[in-house]
Order: structure tokens, then sequence, then C-alpha cells
DNA sequence: TGAATTTATTTAACGTGTTAAGTATACTGC
DNA sequence: GCAGTATACTTAACACGTTAAATAAATTCA
């Protein structure tokens, strides 16, 4: 006989699993449209706001591992949706941008993209949005901050 | 001149991940140090809860789709830690069950799990958390229920 | 009953997550 | 100036996420 644990209405992981994954559910078509993948996307959208940053930039700003943003750059360097050129001071660095096809992926994606959200925002209310977003900010400092 | 998209501050999926990751990155070395993926674990405890049930139930309960279950089961019988055996009025289902050696790894990880979870509870505070439950389950109900 | 359809599970293919190790360039201090 | 270390990025290996297709057993109904 063994004690059950908490059971999964209050298991956290997979409380914010389901609600991201509800999430998405609205955005993955829109994306799926264009040909992209969620990630592939948060690159391009990273890259359409910070022009010429580099690989450690993109990364971090698109919460992605670098070996998971080597294989996606790879991929959209390919499309002819990013350039790279090496940084004239520092050789270990890649200069990052969108090339005019990317951009023009931004302009058509984003709308899209934007619509949904309001959908999303719509449907379940901007206050509690606004109070869900707060929660979630406070969670994850809390946490990160006390290591 | 294109708009920028909301900033990354007020981007929903990518805050739930965050969140998701701070909560993650306390219960992983525990997982970690008994050679099990948070997925593998899962399905662990869905069956610790539920002896006898089929794959589809299993599925549905860890919140896993079919072909990654599929792949961890193998993982999970190959290390002796799940028996399958038909179900005998339909020879399609699988019925699973936890092995001794699995109904062990059960007993040893969950204290420690739930342990770890106690943490983010002190530091993040009861109350809080409570509202963090019911402000996810209400946004995952109203977006899929609206389909 | 037997053909057509549905259901349960698996396989395949491709992309990402995660950890560890590798490579190349830059920096540091002696 | 050069050995040792740090930094930026890539490669490797393995597991899961996702979609589509395949397989096999059950169900339906003409």
């Amino acid at each position: 006989m063994t004690e059950p644990l908490r059971d999964f209405r209050h298991s956290l992981p997979m409380e914010l699993l389901r609600a991201r994954e509800a999430a998405m559910a609205r955005f993955r078509p829109v994306l799926r449209e264009h040909g992209l993948t969620e990630q592939q996307w948060r690159v391009i959208r990273v890259l359409a706001d910070n022009e010429g940053i580099d690989a450690s930039e993109v990364a971090a700003r698109s919460y992605l591992l670098a070996p998971s943003l080597t294989r996606i750059l790879q991929f959209l360097e390919k499309e002819d949706l990013v350039v790279r050129t090496a940084d004239r001071n520092d050789q270990r660095r890649s200069v990052l941008k969108l090339t005019r096809k990317g951009r023009k992926v931004f302009d058509r994606v984003g709308p899209d993209s934007e619509q949904r959200y309001e959908e999303i925002e719509a449907e379940f209310g901007r206050e509690r949005l606004e109070q869900l977003y707060a929660l979630l900010a406070d969670f994850y400092t809390t946490l990160d901050s006390n290591l």
C-alpha cells in the first residue's frame, strides 16, 4: 500500500502544460499554413525586432537552447529566411538578420497570429489574462531567484 | 517598417513555458537520479494509481500522445518496470500494470518529488499557488470548450 | 456472413529538448 | 607571447512532440 501522490489536477507542471497546449492549439494552425514550427517562428519574431544580434542573443530572447537554435538556423538559412555573417570583431560570433523573404514571412504571419491572440483575450477576458501573466511572471521569478 | 508584435513578456505560450521550466528545474534532478524522464515518471505515476488500465487510458491520464506512449512503454517494459498483457475481450487493447520493481521505483521517487513540491509551495506561497491552479484550469477549460 | 468502417496501437519521418563533448576563436595573466 | 582558461557555437546521442500512414482486431449493417 502506497500513499497516492497529489493528483494531476494539482501537478503544476501538468497544469502548465495543459494551459500551454490549449493556447498553442490556437496558434499552430496559423504557423502550419506558413510551413513554420513554433520555434522557427519564435526566431523569426526575435530577428524582426532585433536585427543584427548574434546567436546567443537570439537564443536568450527566443528561449531556445543553443543546440536547438543551431538546427533551426540551419533550416532558416536553407529556406533563405535568415542570413548569417561572421562578426568582424569576434569570429566566433554569427550576426543574424532576416532576408527580404524572411521579413515578408514575418509580415504575413504576424497579423494572423495577433488575431488569434485577440480571440483568446476575448474568450478568457483581458483582466484574467493580465492576472495570469502577473502570477506566471511572479512564479518563475520566485523560483529562478531561489536557484 | 513593420509593427512590432506584442513583446515576449506578453506572449502567453512563452510565459507558460518559462513557468513550467522553472517548476521542472526542481523536479528534473530527482528524476535524473533515478534515471527517469519526466514522461516516463508520468506513466509510472498513473499506473501506480490505476492498475490494469489500457494504453489509451494511460495516454489520456498522463497527457501523452499515443506515439510517445508507445515508445515510453517499450522502454519501461525493457527496464522491467511495467508489464503488458492483451485484454481477453479485446485483443487490440494492452492491459498495463507496474511490476514489483516498478512499484519500488514509484515508492522511492514519489516522496522525493513530493518534497520538491512542498518547497515550491513554501517559496511561492500556498494561496498564490491555489490561485494559479484555478486560473490555469479556468484558462484551458475556456479555450478547450470553445474548440 | 462478409464488406466496409471504426477503434487501438504501432511505425515512420522530421523537428525540438536535453546533456555532454567537441571545435575554434578570444581573453588573461605571467 | 604563450599556456591556460573562457566563450560562442556545433555535433552527437537519445528521448519526446507532432502528423500521417500502417496494421490488426472489433463492430456495423446490408
